[in-house]
DNA sequence: GCGATCAGGT
DNA sequence: CACACCTGATCGC
């Protein structure tokens, strides 16, 4: 599709029409309250949302897409400067809530942004996305697939989100006389939480935001924020740190459970021999309980295979469900980047030399990149905080204007739970003018 | 003076 | 490893 039409997570001028896949902030960057670009096509969900994280947002650019609805969008051709019509369907991504995947179709061909997903096949949810999905498309071949991959590696392999719960509760009934943190987001992990509500018969710990987020998800009765209620708490993740925990376990014996994707990434380039094999042993402390596996970090924390996006094996089965004509990773900021067409590329039926540029990476930086990474960012940050620290004393800034900054932050924060208010969310449209 | 953005940390 | 999001410093109106 030519530039100038439509951005997907990108909130730069110069679009027709913009789409949003979900709230977190990485994918929200540009995003303001006083941002005017529009329309700004989103879920429903997201647009329930949306108001709590961008008060002051005009909601009429808000455009609510239904899941499973194709919507025609009438643009203009950049280029030629004739009208051109796209379609779009939103589709559920199983990742946070209000989460979607948006297939587009036009003169361009077809395309579809998957934003962050997870393709857990067994799971209610995705397979009637897949539905949606196969029925969309028809047998027509989608030409391009912009594909979450986040995890895109062989290394990384992890349980599904219902097994990763299942493994909480086990590491929580093994802790019968301790309290439990656990590190979440501002969005996202939801069922987790609900689950080991249901399982304990117990209300689970929020912070007043997070509260006033689980109630707009129809979550009435299993969270709250009195601290006297319960030993369970969730916690947000960059409060979640050893330090915390020290501070608790001086008050009550107290466990931080860590659900996260990230700690299985296997250290593929620390093993010898072949990449497609098996995840291996990456860890010193993994502990047994039944059937079920889990990792201590400490003495306090746990950490569990909890993750939001696809495992390489999912990713692979998507990608051989859809066998798209070309491919192209959302994700390019990783160290471990690389392009999905390397392992992919059979589905597609194309020729293409990625797996040549795979052996040249390797080849020439292989093990290094990593020790590299690890060897020089200390030093580096280091430096950097020294020249910092040297600056500030150098130009004699007080921290008076710092704390005022990050108190005004706070004090908004506070301020989106007061004003958080969802009445005003546009109707469903078919057509859209734009 | 203030919002926006970047860098750096976890 | 790299997710999602924080804080603090700096930029530019």
């Amino acid at each position: 599709m030519e530039t100038g039409m439509i951005s997907v997570d990108r909130w730069s001028e110069g679009s027709q029409a913009y789409f949003l896949t979900h709230l977190h902030a990485d994918h929200t960057s540009g995003l303001t309250p006083t941002w005017k670009w529009g329309p700004l096509f989103c879920s429903r969900l997201t647009a329930k949302l949306f108001p709590m994280k961008f008060p002051g947002f005009k909601l009429s650019l808000l455009k609510i897409l239904d899941l499973g609805n194709w919507y025609s969008l009438s643009l203009v051709s950049p280029s030629s400067g004739l009208p051109t019509a796209v379609q779009v369907m939103a589709i559920d991504a199983n990742h946070c809530p209000g989460a979607v995947m948006y297939l587009f179709r036009g003169e361009f061909g077809s395309m579809l942004y998957t934003g962050d997903f997870r393709w857990e096949k067994r799971s209610q949810r995705a397979q009637i996305a897949r539905t949606m999905l196969l029925n969309a498309l028809k047998n027509e071949k989608l030409d391009t697939l912009h594909l979450d991959n986040t995890y895109c590696h062989p290394s990384y392999s992890f349980p599904s989100r219902n097994a990763a719960a299942r493994q909480v509760a086990n590491i929580i009934h093994s802790h019968p006389n301790h309290d439990i943190v656990i590190g979440i987001d501002s969005l996202g992990k939801e069922d987790l939480l609900f689950y080991i509500s249901r399982l304990l018969k117990m209300k689970i710990w929020v912070w007043p935001e997070r509260l006033q987020t689980m109630h707009l998800l129809g979550f009435l009765d299993n969270f709250t924020t009195k601290t006297s209620l319960t030993r369970v708490r969730a916690i947000p993740r960059y409060s979640f740190n050893m330090e915390t925990l020290q501070a608790l376990n001086t008050m009550r014996p107290t466990i931080g459970i860590m659900p996260s994707g990230l700690p299985w990434a296997a250290k593929y380039c620390k093993t010898k021999g072949n990449i497609f094999g098996p995840s291996p042993s990456t860890c010193s402390k993994k502990m047994t309980n039944g059937d079920l596996v889990f990792e201590r970090y400490d003495e306090y924390t746990y950490s569990v295979p909890y993750s939001d996006h696809s495992c390489f094996f999912e990713i692979k089965e998507f990608v051989e469900l859809l066998q798209p004509s070309n491919i192209k990773g959302i994700v390019s900021s990783s160290e471990c980047f690389i392009e999905p067409q390397y392992y992919f590329g059979h589905f597609c039926g194309k020729k293409h030399d990625s797996r040549k540029l795979y052996h040249k990476f390797c080849d020439e930086e292989g093990d290094e990149r990593f020790k590299g990474v690890r060897i020089q960012s200390p030093s580096k940050v280091n430096c950097n905080m020294s020249q910092r620290k040297r600056r500030k004393k150098e130009a004699g800034i007080s921290s008076s204007r710092v704390n005022r900054v990050s108190l005004l932050r706070r004090m908004r924060r506070g301020i989106k739970i007061a004003d958080a208010d969802n009445e005003s969310i546009p109707e469903k449209l078919h057509f859209f003018s734009v």
